[in-house]
DNA sequence: CGTGTAGGTGTACGGCATACGCTCACCATT
DNA sequence: AATGGTGAGCGTATGCCGTACACCTACACG
């Protein structure tokens, strides 16, 4: 009977993730979404409870995108390699995103249906109850916890650049370390770290 | 010559904690500080440049107590391990700083003379160059994602709720494993990730 | 006892999320 | 073809926020 709706929420999630992937996420705001998708503030709100439910529909939109087909015809540790690689690559073409996985991350369907994706894999390899679930976390804590760093960090470079001036007296470790660091891509790096935690899973 | 300074930075930067931990992260703002410290808002610019600034303080507040004494006596391992988890419980006893914590990390002395103690203990297992590069960058990543995703998801405590009403058909993994997961306890569970990724660097 | 420097205050502005009430386009019914 | 109700879309207003600016004022020094 009535009027019908014009857009989707997935329009809405794509006109924000615009706005952040172009002006960045400190110029998400209902005002520029709105803007972006030609209608008045206001209208938003149709479609939308408030902000939190639009960030969470952006954060749904780059989470639900990765693509979790079982990686076959390798060891576990490479599938499962591939599917934290893949979250990472989608996330990682996002940066302005970063923040808000974060903070909506548990609640997020595309989280839950990856999770699902790997523990398939963990129990495959004979990974069993408790350590499943200790696994797992594990692997979420390391790709959280990774992505973020190689995100907000890399944001400023101002990391990078503060090492350079630091009293060599009090950090002699880390001054020789950032000579290395420098040699260590972040693929590399990112890879590297994985593999201590899949190194650290004990299968059947 | 002219009036002396009424206020350290630490002060403020308690302040400003006493607020977050009173009314939450969302309540702190340049207003409620400078009431915490009764006096008027602007007075609070001639201690710090901006907002930005004041969270920087908190950061470094909470991060810089960090006990960083070598633990001694046991294993590289477990020296590691104690360095993690006094980052951990400080870093916990103040939950709203956590999103705080991750966009002012990488300009944190704290973090960096705690990255300096663990590269240290590293050093005196044994790693070396690349490897000693990767197996910080790592267990910071772990530590920072496993704290994270212990005080974000609970901080609504929706994420176990909305396990309980998943499709089991869809997540016939996550159904299983939330059983487990009712049984592993915080501590336990970010230990036992913790200890993966220690198993996985490899000493001398 | 002045005097200049810097501490402290009040006001004002622009931008934000969002509550509220209005208009009017659409469609099902008559 | 006329009509009525439902909900889409908009304009306005409120109360936060950070912070620029101009102004007083307390103090340490000469």
């Amino acid at each position: 009977m009535p009027r019908p709706r014009s857009l989707t929420q997935d329009q809405i999630a794509e006109a924000a993730l615009a706005v952040i992937d172009r002006d960045g996420l400190p110029a998400l705001s209902m005002r520029a979404v709105a803007a972006e998708l030609g209608m008045s503030t206001m209208a938003l709100y149709r479609y939308v409870d408030d902000r939190q439910e639009l960030e969470r529909l952006v954060v749904e939109l780059v989470l639900g995108g990765v693509d979790l087909s079982p990686p076959s015809g390798t060891s576990w540790r490479e599938r499962i390699a591939v599917l934290v690689a893949r979250m990472r690559d989608h996330v990682g073409a996002h940066p302005g995103v970063v923040p808000l996985t974060m903070t909506h991350r548990h609640r997020s369907l595309g989280i839950l249906r990856w999770s699902e994706a790997v523990l398939g894999v963990l129990a495959d390899a004979g990974v069993e109850g408790r350590e499943r679930v200790v696994a797992l976390r594990g692997l979420l804590s390391y790709t959280v916890g990774a992505i973020q760093l190689e995100h907000l960090a890399s944001l400023s470079g101002a990391g990078t650049t503060a090492l350079a001036g630091l009293p060599r007296a009090e950090f002699p470790y880390t001054a020789e370390t950032a000579g290395h660091a420098r040699l260590v891509d972040a693929d590399e790096e990112f890879r590297g770290g994985l593999d201590l935690v899949l190194r650290g899973i004990r299968d059947t």
